[in-house]
DNA sequence: ATACTATGAGAACGCTCGTTCTCACGCAAG
DNA sequence: CTTGCGTGAGAACGAGCGTTCTCATAGTAT
């Protein structure tokens, strides 16, 4: 099904070496020699580096939100307890011994200067993220700029789990997020 | 006062283009060009890149919290209002067109997986900034867990307005923190 | 058997960058 | 005047990296 096991392998060492250490710090050889693939194969998948980092955080992004959805929906059908989960499964992340922050803020941080394309899969990564929460918030029967809000509470423990090295924020985020679902908090301002 | 002339104009363009542009992808020479100065008097006075590197996170960092704290302080005496201008100095901040994220979040996201140095200054900026966040809501009548709660937001902030291009993060974050800050919100279940 | 194709392994190329060296020049001390 | 020393400007060096090329080998079709 992931028809090509080569491209699998490469694009697993890309993940596991750009993540862990930051994409201009790993050079194709190193690829090369962590996937056991040739460099002639890796550069007839990957044409050229940019290739192999667009392949890199498309993957991640799908696979990421696809792992968070799959905790929610197996968390609890109370809707507000989906929304909440959301933090259970960052905790569960920040606690993992790879964890190192968000992917897409790091490479934004990285090359968002210098790259649209690494820009641009950032924004798409967050804008997809955003709006699965306000999803969540809403069929809570909370407001959208509430989920906005709990979006900025997720960014914000993301940040600071990986720059801390403690998962500590998950919980503090989560208990914020508890109170802004308390009806009683008006919240209606902002429609986005 | 701020002795060397030199010293100054070069971590001006430092700052200015490692900000704009990621830490790797400037060479020193740009720096050079950029700072008027010489190659020779660059390395007299930063020995090494990393030392130009490390006297930027520094400066930086005690500017950005400077111009934090002058402005809560021209602000308002009533201590909510002095916590919540905060999110309006985040507010200009973000709206400044060269504004480009925070450069402790984007560095740490460039180098924090290879060098200690660059992720121990994030960590101190973001523990500082934590502080005089707590200290703020404390002096406002909320507990600590409280200002660790809207430092999760303004954090959030930082890295949404980033990624997305706008400074919508920053008033949305602001409501939020004035929805933890509402008296009748029990909060005291994190004392850090 | 032979000629052609595709592949593996790694050398090689061209470029960038951090860092150091060269060398000519100006200026102060004797 | 001249001797030496600090300085300016930029070339040079060495390493790393993205990308391509070489070449020997193995498999295949005729």
């Amino acid at each position: 099904m992931d028809t090509n096991p080569a491209r699998e392998r490469i694009l697993d060492a890309a993940e596991h070496l750009f993540y862990a250490r930051g994409i201009q710090a790993v050079g194709m050889d190193v690829i090369r020699n962590a996937s056991g693939v040739t460099l002639r194969r890796l550069y007839q998948l990957f044409p050229s580096k940019g290739d192999l980092v667009k392949a890199y955080l498309a993957r991640r992004d799908a696979r990421w939100l696809q792992s968070l959805a799959r905790h929610v929906d197996m968390a609890t059908e109370n809707p507000r307890g989906r929304l909440l989960a959301v933090f259970d499964w960052l905790e569960d992340w920040f606690t993992q011994p790879d964890f190192h922050g968000c992917a897409f803020i790091n490479s934004f941080g990285e090359l968002g200067g210098t790259s649209p394309e690494v820009a641009a899969a950032a924004r798409h990564h967050k804008d997809t993220f955003h709006a699965y929460l306000q999803e969540l918030a809403t069929a809570a029967g909370a407001s959208a700029a509430t989920g906005t809000q709990i979006a900025l509470l997720a960014e914000g423990a993301m940040s600071t789990a990986a720059i801390s090295g403690t998962p500590a924020s998950a919980s503090h985020a989560k208990l914020a997020a508890q109170l802004l679902l308390t009806p009683g908090n008006r919240n209606d301002a902002f429609p986005s």
